[in-house]
DNA sequence: GAGCTGACAATAG
DNA sequence: GCTATTGCCAGCT
């Protein structure tokens, strides 16, 4: 889908070291609404590898993945791998956007 | 073809 | 300030 390839695209432009929220993804793709199709569509594009699922987060930072595949403790890893501080919090891994949140 | 689900975000109480 | 509810889009059943 067209959407799905710009979400692709816009994670994949994301830089290394920064993160992105699925707010942003789906303002520039189509509308602030759009954020569960981003989370929807970044499912399925995880079979790609090394696709930079891990640095789309939510609004606040947190890591809300329910897909036991693709687990928060994954991302975490694969965020601090690419030099971003992961926080655990409340059980919870949380990333400080007002660092590495990513401004187009 | 219609309805339901899903890794969110914003607004209202 | 925090919790609960509603709205949106795309993909699947």
């Amino acid at each position: 889908m067209d959407f799905c390839k710009k979400v692709e695209k816009l994670t994949g432009s994301i830089p290394k070291g920064k993160v992105a929220s699925y707010g942003q993804i789906a303002v520039m793709v189509s509308n602030i609404r759009a954020a569960r199709a981003v989370g929807w569509c970044l499912h399925g594009l995880d079979s790609k590898p090394n696709f930079p699922w891990n640095r789309v987060l939510n609004s606040k930072g947190f890591i809300t993945t329910t897909c036991e595949d693709h687990n928060a403790n994954m991302q975490k890893q694969m965020l601090e791998k690419e030099g971003v501080t992961v926080i655990k919090k409340k059980g919870m891994w949380w990333v400080d956007l007002d660092k590495y949140l990513w401004i187009p």
